[in-house]
DNA sequence: AGTTCCATGTCGCGG
DNA sequence: CCGCGACGTGGAACT
């Protein structure tokens, strides 16, 4: 890696055009090849950047950076207060946990906290289309189709709106309903499932883990 | 701005959680007290962050950064092997040019490039799923609901038929039709908007600002 | 390579 | 402050 100081200005080229008038920044160039600028504020987005792969050409003072598809960063530098280079060789990478395939897992497991006599058919149930997260089947027989998400939004409707219109056209499933699953679902998603007799729920994913847990499995 | 290099883990404890093995990474403080720690590679975005506003409380060999929400953020550190910190001043921002809202603007002043004798109605006019972005009368006295996009896509075509589903069900603009305009229409876009019936015209933005200008309208 | 969908998205605007 | 949509979205998984 390798970082500047530097007073500059900054000009982009391609999907819009933007220009940074001059002033100190953070310049970093990464060992695959990506440029960032920093101002010293603004959350962790740079003012300007471009990605790997691209190539860099420096000239007097000067810094063009050209990709593939033919966007430019023009880097021109005033007077540079600090410049280092460095091996930080090959990061071990990113371990996470808790994101929404964990939340469906949940549901999985307990699809009572959806709808009371809901009752797991398959995960990823497969349609043309995509998968459906969850298909059930509810306490008169009825098939369920699931969509979950962490936050629901208007688009989370639309995907399950498409799975319906498959579903449907299968007379060993249908009819089928759906029920839009979230943390939280957005006003504008209520209005849009609701006008389509898509059901929609709200769950609490902390809570949903206290009810996972081994602890309640003893009653 | 406060720069490191140092080995370390890191923990993110929040929306999800995630951890990061010890290995050699750039630490980065901004001014603003947004914290990231990046590696050497893997795009602008850092492996970890956390953003302003937040409280960051140094102890021996180990930063936890705290946010109003409750997350958290534990850096432990190995060895350091530089470290600077440096006032870069204000940043003067950035100006950007091209974007969709410019594109809006311009075609709400020459409705007519859109169509011959389209005329405004009004901009943004509301739906319950959203804002239409151009309401217009078109040369018979019918409704166009006009969607503008820089590039348009699929999902631009879904929003302007979820508004035509709500415009056309009041009495006093119904039957109104959809316009889907943008600087380049995907084929996909094309055929999904003429399968149901909206229209779609490409239009060039610099050629917009052209008639747009102050030159012409001397003529 | 093209498409779809998630993201600790982030950012900016309007109510 | 919340709601909502654009973004040079980026990135990953899958076709």
């Amino acid at each position: 890696m390798r970082i500047l100081v530097a007073d500059c200005t900054v000009d982009y080229d391609g999907r819009l055009n933007a220009h940074l008038p001059m002033a100190t920044r953070l310049v970093m160039v990464k060992a695959d090849g990506c440029v960032a600028i920093h101002a010293d504020g603004g959350a962790y987005k740079p003012l300007n950047w471009m990605n790997a792969p691209n190539h860099l050409v420096e000239e007097d003072g000067r810094w063009i950076v050209t990709n593939p598809k033919g966007e430019t960063l023009t880097i021109t530098f005033g007077e540079v207060h600090f410049e280092t280079a460095m091996d930080m060789g090959e990061d071990p990478g990113l371990q996470k946990d808790g994101v929404e395939l964990e939340l469906q897992r949940l549901l999985a497991e307990t699809p009572e906290v959806m709808e009371p006599g809901l009752v797991l058919i398959r995960r990823e149930f497969p349609t043309p289309v995509g998968p459906v997260d969850l298909l059930c089947r509810d306490a008169d027989g009825g098939s369920v189709a699931v969509e979950v998400k962490r936050r629901g939004e208007i688009d989370g409707v639309e995907q399950l709106t498409r799975y319906l219109e498959f579903l449907n056209r299968d007379e060993r499933l249908a009819p089928v309903r759906g029920l839009f699953v979230a943390q939280m679902v957005k006003p504008q998603a209520r209005t849009l499932a609701e006008d389509r007799n898509i059901g929609w729920v709200e769950v609490d994913y902390d809570e949903l883990r206290g009810v996972d847990s081994p602890m309640l499995k003893l009653f």
